[in-house]
Formats: structure tokens, C-alpha cells, sequence
DNA sequence: ACTATACTGTGAACAACGTTCACGGTCAAA
DNA sequence: TTTGACCGTGAACGTTGTTCACAGTATAGT
């Protein structure tokens, strides 16, 4: 009989507190897939998907780093599915009532607040190709509302792929992305200003009026009106359904 | 006195063919940071921004590594040091006889093929913030052809970072970009065709019906449709110069 | 109730990564 | 000729993702 350790004592008494009762659950495998993945997605919202390593995890679940390869197959599958289950938050729920330009805009500043709610995330979905359930169904969600636009087959096709990049692109350039340094809190955004207008006004006239402009402001605003002027294009092609080739 | 090694011997043979001439160059240091950063963009260049480390590069330069640290800070300075040198290659001088939307596209079209001929700097752009002198350069040329729209200054400023994230975006969905995976050859191609065709129609009807055009299809054409729907919406603002808020 | 089997976490190891540092050797100036 | 600044070497440290034989437990089969 092996000698009781005061560690083990406490470990018992501690999980026995709580987990035992469903007995199916617990006697053994403490580790779930569904837990690694959570334990997961917590270290990339708090840190970035760049502070997620396997170490890190397997320490935050009380567990030698090979355990976690017995639930996932490699760090690759961990993000894709990590990046999945963040794309279930997205509400595709399709609004009928308005028009297809509304529901768009619906759908588009869902996933950025998705993606803004879980930085880090961004960049794994343009860093790998999205064919989980649920990036299945916000594409499904986006393709079916622009449907109703009544462009040919391949424009419908080249908007959606328009509107997607736009968000994607948009949550990316968020400066709270933690993932890698360029966090820019009030500080470095006065010394970002300061550089602008340090800059020679002869060499670089419209980022010397413009520079300030252009990092600064309301995101919601700014995400807004890019939307906004991108669906107006939208409307303007969908008001002459005759495609002539763009002429090369 | 050293013994002299055979290696020693051919060494000083080889070099002595091609190297001696100028003197001043070659004498001692081998090493230059061009000649760092040469090796470095023909690495990205060849298997992608992933593929650069500095014990390969170090490798191919005929070095240990902690030599190039007597050139370049660390791989971070490395990587904005090519992002920038990349950005030399864009195109900006202005081409004043047109008007701004022709100009936009000059310019997005360039920068557009730059990024695709050197796989992996896009993801490098998104990365980190471009404030070197080539990356001020392409902004410049951005915003001063967007000022001749005639829009408010903070407008000017949100339409050149439309431009430029889906510029971004759009190269950094590049199939080819080696990085990380995802290169897309005929043999996936009609993988991913199979599969778009293979989900159930009733829950996926609109990607049933369209998904085989969203990543499908000529990339300019693509590039340059998206290009002239997101051009015709700021033609369609600047056309309404009375900026009201867009309403929250 | 006992055995066999499949499963799962352990511990150690491997290869590769970025980075640092004392040590010499080489060049240029004094 | 001596001095001093520079620069590549070699080795090391700490980190990363991943693999594998091993041992323990829970479940299934008899």
C-alpha cells in the first residue's frame, strides 16, 4: 500500500466535495475534450491565441502536456476547433422582415463582436480554412441573405467573400489583439499622434493631415461606415443585374 | 600555431577566386544586414514567412546562428526590416492624368501583386504596424489620391483603410501562401468541390448552391470586381458630401 | 466474480526554436 | 607596433510541439 501523501489527501477530500455525485463522469477521466477546449479558449481570450501552448494548457488542467494528445490530435485540430465553437456565438438566425442590405449588416456586426469578444481568434480564421459546422452555418447565413440581392450565381458568391474579408480584416486590426505586441492603450496612441505629426510635411503631405485620422476614432463607427459604403456599392451592382465583365 | 585543416585550405583558395578585389567589402565581414535580409526574403519568398528561422537562415548564410544578432536585433526587427523592403516595390508614383478611382486601382492592383509575389509578407503586415519609410510611402500615395474624392478628412481616412484591409485580406487569402498549410492545388480543389456538393441541401442550401463559386474562380477578376463594388460605394459618398452621422 | 481488453494519464525524451554570452581572431586607427 | 573596436564561434539556456513505453483504472465478456 503506497504511503498517503498530505497532496493526496487533499486532492480526495477536495474533489470529493464536489464531482462525485454523476459517478460517470469523474472516476476517471478527468480530462474531456470539451474541457481542453474550454480551458483553451479561456487562455486566448485572456492572453491571445499567441500566449496558447500546450504546456500552459495541460498546466492549467493539472496535467502532463502528453495527456492533452489523447483528446486532440495536434495544437492544428485545438485551434480549429477552438476557432469553431467561438463561430457557434454568432447569431444566424435570419431576420426576414428587412431587406437583404439590413440582414447583412445584422450578420456582419455579429461576427465582429464575436471576434472582437475573443481576440486572438481572428487571426487563426484567416491563418486556416473554416470548414466546421458553424463556419458552415455563418457562410449559410451570409450567402442566403445576399441571395436576395438577385445577382447571378459567382457575383453573390464574390460579395459574400467581399463582406467576410471586410469583417475578418476589420476585427483583425483590433489594437487589443494582445496576440502579438501592439496593444496601444492611450500612451502609445499619443505617440503614434506625435509621429504623425513628426513626420516631414513635404515628403509625406496627406499622412501628415490625414495620419491621425486614419488609427484613431469609434470603432463602431469606423466599422459602420466601411460597411456601409461597401453595401452601397453592393446596391449599385444589384441595380444592373446584366454582368459585364469588369473589362481587364 | 594552428595546425592547418584541409577545410582551412580550401577555404582560403575558394574565397580568394571571387571575393578580394574591392577590399574594403569583403575582408572580414561576410556578413551584412542586406546580405541578412536578401536571405531572409528569399526564404519567405520560397516555403513562406513560416519557414523562416533564424537557424536555417543563419544555415544558408554559412553562419552559427547568433551571428545575425550582430546585424539584427531580434526576428521581430527582422521581419518589419522585410515587410519594409518588400514594400519598396510598389509602384507609387502618381499617375495625375486620371481620376482618384483610377488611381486607387493603379495603386491597389500593385500593391496587390507585390504581396502575392512574396507569399507570407501579407500575414507579417497584418502582424505588426507598418511604420517604416516604403510602408509610410504606399499610404501616402493611397490617401493623397483618395483626398482628390473631396470627402471630410476622417471619411478620406476610413476609405483609404477600407482600400487597404481588403487589399490586405484579399492577398492574404492567397491559396498559395505556403505558411501554414492550405496551399490549394487542382487535387484539393476538386476535394473541397466534392465536399461543398456532398452537404445536406436542406440545412446548407445556399452553400450547397454557391460554394464552389466563393473559392473558385480567376483571382484577378475576383480582385477586381471586389475593387469596383467597394469603389462605387465611395464614388456614391463622395457624391453626398454632407457627412450625416450613419445612425447607430 | 474473475479475467481480459481498451482506455488514459505519466514521465521521459527528442528535435527545433529564439536568444545570450564569454571567447578569440581580424581589421583599422593611433 | 600597439590599441581598440568590431564580428563570427561555440556552447549553453529556456521554451516550444510531439512521441512513446509504461502503468494504472474502468468496462466488457465469460
Amino acid at each position: 500500500m503506497p504511503k498517503l501523501q498530505p497532496s493526496d489527501l487533499g486532492e480526495a477530500q477536495y474533489s470529493l466535495w464536489f464531482s462525485p455525485p454523476d459517478g460517470a463522469e469523474s472516476r476517471r477521466r478527468a480530462l474531456t475534450r470539451d474541457r481542453v477546449l474550454a480551458e483553451a479558449l479561456a487562455i486566448i481570450g485572456a492572453d491571445g491565441a499567441g500566449a496558447l501552448s500546450m504546456r500552459a494548457l495541460a498546466a492549467r488542467l493539472g496535467v502532463v502536456p502528453g495527456a492533452l494528445y489523447r483528446h486532440v490530435r495536434s495544437k492544428e485540430q485545438l485551434c480549429d476547433l477552438a476557432v469553431d465553437a467561438v463561430l457557434a456565438e454568432v447569431d444566424t438566425r435570419a431576420s426576414p422582415a428587412r431587406g437583404w442590405p439590413e440582414q447583412v449588416r445584422v450578420l456582419a456586426r455579429s461576427l465582429r463582436g464575436v471576434l472582437e469578444d475573443h481576440p486572438g481568434i481572428a487571426v487563426l480564421l484567416r491563418t486556416r480554412d473554416p470548414l466546421g459546422p458553424n463556419s458552415l452555418a455563418v457562410a449559410e447565413a451570409f450567402l442566403s441573405a445576399l441571395q436576395q440581392a438577385g445577382l447571378p450565381a459567382r457575383p453573390t458568391a464574390q460579395a459574400f467573400a467581399l463582406v467576410y474579408d471586410y469583417t475578418l480584416g476589420f476585427a483583425l486590426s483590433d489594437p487589443t489583439t494582445v496576440n502579438e505586441q501592439r496593444i496601444q492603450d492611450a500612451g502609445t496612441r499619443r505617440q503614434l499622434h506625435a509621429f504623425f505629426r513628426s513626420l516631414p510635411a513635404d515628403r509625406f503631405p496627406a499622412l501628415a493631415a490625414l495620419g491621425q485620422h486614419v488609427w484613431a476614432g469609434n470603432r463602431d463607427q469606423r466599422f459602420s461606415a466601411g460597411l456601409d459604403t461597401l453595401l452601397a456599392g453592393l446596391q449599385a451592382a444589384s441595380r444592373l443585374p446584366v454582368t459585364r465583365q469588369p473589362g481587364r
